[in-house]
DNA sequence: GATTGCCTGATTGTTGAGCAATTCTTACGC
DNA sequence: GCGTAAGAATTGCTCAACAATCAGGCAATC
């Protein structure tokens, strides 16, 4: 029988690769499924989702005690969980005061769109993991939103645009850029939220992430590079034209 | 006699500015200074300065009980504290094992370069805040490095490169992006304490530094970003080269 | 009439104790 | 030597409590 006696004690590596050492390889790989998430994080994921789905609007207060009874678990938990959002910038924590749904004024929706411009551009003209796959992400999220638009389905084109935002980053391959840009593109779903009228907003860009994308399945990087600029400069001053949180 | 009657409810900016509106005006500017930090805030910045510092060794493990008497905090405290940290990469979190300082492995230093030569080049490159000002703060950095390294003080020469490179991110004006950055450079302080030997290790670093300064005060800031981006593909291999956390 | 001082109620910041679940240790039996 | 079972230690989470702080109302004051 195959010796499976080699399983070594955790957070050590082995030099040498053997089968059983590939063996536990996948495994470890497979962690991050049977990986019990804690109950701050499920709380955490929970309030989120409600807030970045629109269904708590900016602004809002969030008494603890309620989160507690409605979410069923302890206010230290809750609190812990909540501090994890406030550092997220989903969240504001006001001493003293209580805890509110972030309302992003104007100057953070420029300084998003500065850090917005320095990232996508420069994810999309370096491209160090831009492989067929990446590239096919991004395919499949100007798809996506053409089906949203055709169906006239303005949340779900709002969804596809962030995906394909999201998937440009991601020809950087940088697992810590693909997370700084998340957050980036929650605190936008805060504006959007926060705005009296989103509907067709995205509408008009839906032409140039298909140029943006063709350039990209050309190989024409430093191009689309400059597309994803001049796109990020025309959307934020499109977007502050209309947008004034009292 | 003046009349002061005009005081209105706070939160409301008023249309016209007399004496008294002025008078209070000035006042807001002074309310970072009274803003009370929470318990738990002064323990993360305890706890991170110590590991930052070099003063905890990456792997080693805090214990939460051990860190209440330290700090004469209660649990609840320490951990909302040490959540904290962890978000923040500085710490690792092993359920129901512990926390521990952070060791980056080699493919975390891979990635933490993948972001950095996709912001620090393009910071540099559009450089949208790059006023007089920004630029003086990299040469400062650069002047602190020459002085750390004519007198051989090590530590503070690694110090001024971050300076450097923090400096080089400001350009851009975005603080998400400087946040961003601070992140990346505690876990490069990380990596550097987890090396046998750091020493000499920044010091060829410090004429590219003023090469890439000369470049910025000239206005020169496309090559200047191409400098950049050179100098970072460099410092990753030469920094992995050597590089090997058990 | 507007401002101040003070009181009340509600919420937050922080503490302490405690329990179940899990991991680490150690000693035991084979 | 190897696996294993009991025991110690630590974490994840809850509950209850208290001081500090804030919001709002109401009377006293200039």
């Amino acid at each position: 029988m195959v010796a499976v006696t080699v399983l070594r004690p955790p957070g050590l590596e082995s030099p040498g690769l053997d089968l059983a050492d590939a063996a536990v390889a996948s495994l470890t790989r497979a962690r991050v499924q049977v990986m019990h998430t804690s109950t701050a994080e499920r709380v955490a994921d929970a309030v989120r989702d409600e807030i970045v789905e629109g269904r708590l609007r900016p602004g809002s207060r969030l008494p603890e005690q309620r989160l507690c009874t409605a979410l069923g678990v302890s206010r230290n938990t809750v609190r812990e969980a909540m501090s994890q959002l406030v550092t997220e910038r989903v969240l504001v924590r006001e001493p003293h005061r209580g805890l509110f749904v972030a309302r992003p004024d104007r100057e953070a929706v420029r300084d998003v769109y500065r850090a917005r411009r320095v990232i996508e551009p420069a994810s999309v003209r370096s491209g160090e993991a831009a492989d067929d796959a990446r590239v096919a992400a991004v395919r499949a999220a100007v798809e996506e939103g053409r089906g949203a638009a055709a169906d006239e389905r303005w949340d779900d084109l709002a969804s596809a645009n962030q995906h394909f935002h999201r998937a440009l980053v991601a020809l950087a391959g940088s697992p810590r850029l693909d997370q700084q840009m998340a957050l980036l593109l929650a605190e936008m779903r805060l504006v959007f939220h926060g705005m009296p009228v989103v509907r067709e907003f995205h509408e008009p860009y839906l032409a140039r992430n298909a140029t943006i994308c063709e350039l990209l399945e050309g190989g024409r990087r430093a191009a689309a590079a400059d597309a994803v600029d001049e796109y990020l400069r025309e959307a934020e001053t499109h977007l502050l034209s209309g947008y004034d949180p009292t």
